[in-house]
DNA sequence: AAATGGTTTCAGAATTTATTGAAATAATGA
DNA sequence: TCATTATTTCAATAAATTCTGAAACCATTT
């Protein structure tokens, strides 16, 4: 395979990885393309590469700014914006992890605490169940909010080293 | 706040985090009845309840067996079929785990393996910092499929128990 | 074998989501 | 100031996804 061919194939993968998890495609293809670039692009390098609008690029680029994922740097001389991607893949999945979490875990949790507090009769079987089953995804989710709380303040190797000698037991 | 205001909550939730996570909206509410619902449910029931179509009722469910969180059951002296959820939650989390990781993880770190065999020249530096990036995205994913593998292999206790031991230290 | 009750399929419609592109806005500096 | 260049916004449009509904199919009973 050849280095620009890699390349491709690479964006390409991240944008189809992305869109499988609710990110939008072209936000995951930007990305892709700062994390492969060892320059800083600008929004027309972008807009070149993956042939897409100004308006397109420039709003995924906020998001991917906003997500914490990539910074906008200037050149000395240069009027107009570039962009790098952070390269570390490990910050990377634990920006993303967090920006998630705030986003999606964190509300529904909320909304699990809400209907938990249902008026039910001691004898209503069925409403005794519901409960328990909000209860329990209400345990999950907050299980898994715990995991990811490790995860964002962890580094790597300490991270991967705990949850191996887990699996040996 | 009322049971049945709480139940009709607990769908549209479930089915709004689907869709932030990818899945369907309507698959992810299917779920949510069926694991609200003490009996098992009919086609009909589900139509009525979610209205819904018919054709769009009945792919859904399909997709919701296939996962492995539905099961069609047969009620004595009734033609129709019958659907039930898996109600354990903890079940339901190992079952999509194990599902997405099979359908997007795999065929990502394959995808990977073959970027990362590029042939590339010994002092070109862009080229081999490309195949670090790779490199590290796919140890990040390998790890990731590992704890997936254990997630899937363990009891809730256990693991959740090992998980928190973890982030004492 | 034909009527009944139920399920599945899938082309087209509806809806949702993403993208464009042009106009408005801002920044720079001659 | 005003011309130039870059950025942002957003209504219109396109693309992708989801949903509908009617027809085909299948199984069972009379």
């Amino acid at each position: 395979m050849k280095f620009k061919e890699g390349k491709e194939h690479f964006i390409q993968t991240w944008g189809a990885l992305g869109s499988q998890w609710g990110i939008n495609k072209t936000i995951a293809q930007i990305h892709a393309l700062l994390l492969v670039s060892n320059e800083p692009l600008s929004t027309e390098d972008i807009m070149e590469q993956l042939a897409i609008s100004r308006g397109n690029t420039n709003m995924n680029i906020r998001e991917l700014i906003d997500i914490g994922l990539v910074d906008k740097v200037f050149k000395l001389g240069e009027r107009r914006d570039y962009f790098v991607a952070e390269k570390d893949v490990w910050k990377v999945a634990r920006q993303v992890a967090k920006t998630r979490k705030k986003r999606e875990l964190d509300p529904i949790i909320r909304l699990l605490e809400q209907i938990e507090n249902l008026d039910v009769a001691k004898d209503d079987e069925e409403g005794k169940r519901f409960i328990k089953l909000v209860h329990d995804v209400k345990k999950l989710a907050l299980n898994v909010e715990k995991l990811v709380d490790v995860l964002i303040k962890s580094e790597e190797n300490w991270f991967w080293d705990k949850i191996f000698k887990l699996m040996s037991k």
